[in-house]
DNA sequence: GCATCGGTTCAAAAAATAATGAAACATCAG
DNA sequence: CTGATGTTTCATTATTTTTTGAACCGATGC
């Protein structure tokens, strides 16, 4: 399926006076982007996660691109993702101007945050169609193995939908 | 992230014989397409799966090809994913040589399968990494906040490693 | 044997996705 | 206002993933 090429071990040069990963920071970057590989999400954003993760100071955009070694639109881009998702937060320094970023508290909401916001529309998206699919089965008489199915198959959807707000409350913006 | 192209509404040519799907099946292909699409699974394992979910009766190899209009190595491999993940069954219909597939009983029973192969495996690839982090930054006496979530983060790590199996048993081959 | 049926494999082409970087934009300080 | 700073946008490029189809393989029947 989805054999996530190895071979991206070799670094990419770090904007002049920033660090390159050190090993401890690399492998646990490695976790991170192949955690993350099982949502399709792209490896910038895990790569940029994990090393806020491992930093002991929040860091600015700068910092981030520097040590990273990526380019400011993969920065801004993935610093966007993990706002949406409620995975950084910025705390403004006193003295400069430049936010700085760190992990949320809690990565377990984060993932739930994250989930939410992958598999939700898909839920959502779906009822409509299954539900228009199973009446026309019905209606044309089709195999009563096949209307169970998508019976089944439409309950537990519109199941999933009612529990979905309960577990996972969406965040007052 | 992955907007996922939805332009594919473009039908491909069905092979001679077989008719192009519904739009019933493509309603319910698509929701397959979409769900898998979550999880990285490719479109035509999707539309192989939906097609067979839908369909009265099993099908066999040439009737999956012709009715997705996809190519004979697609269907191959995407019987095998399905295959491997047990989320298909062949049934042996007396007086024909080649085997039929029908989707397995449970899909919920498939569901976790798939997830079981996807995510075990990073899990168990990840706990010597992140022991190993964990102990270096303890060595290197590294800032006690980070110590403490990379902490959490092993455990984490490992007590879902020893719930996974619990949860979702192996299967016996 | 050897020809045909049923598929599988795998290199090459096509499609999808992610990263880059220059230009546009917004905000703040003066 | 005006210039500098800091960030976002987005067309282009690079990378990765998926699909295709022809060559190949292993039964099975003759």
């Amino acid at each position: 399926m989805k054999p996530p090429s190895e071979k991206s071990a070799g670094r990419r040069p770090s904007a002049p006076s920033f660090p390159p990963l050190q090993p401890a920071e690399l492998e646990l970057a490695d976790f991170f982007v192949r955690m993350a590989g099982i949502l399709g999400v792209p490896r910038s954003v895990a790569e940029i996660y994990a090393l806020l993760y491992i930093s002991p100071e929040a860091l600015d955009f700068d910092h981030i691109q520097g040590r990273l070694g990526i380019s400011k639109g993969s920065v801004s881009q993935g610093l966007k993702f993990l706002r949406d998702h409620e995975m950084v937060l910025s705390v403004k320094h006193p003295g400069s101007r430049r936010p700085r970023w760190q992990p949320t508290p809690s990565l377990a909401a984060s993932l739930v945050a994250l989930l939410r916001s992958q598999v939700l529309p898909a839920l959502e998206r779906a009822q409509p169609s299954l539900q228009r699919v199973l009446t026309e089965a019905e209606a044309r008489g089709a195999d009563a193995a096949v209307i169970e199915r998508l019976n089944r198959l439409s309950r537990w959807n519109s199941r999933a939908l009612e529990l979905a707000p309960l577990l996972l409350p969406p965040p007052v913006p």
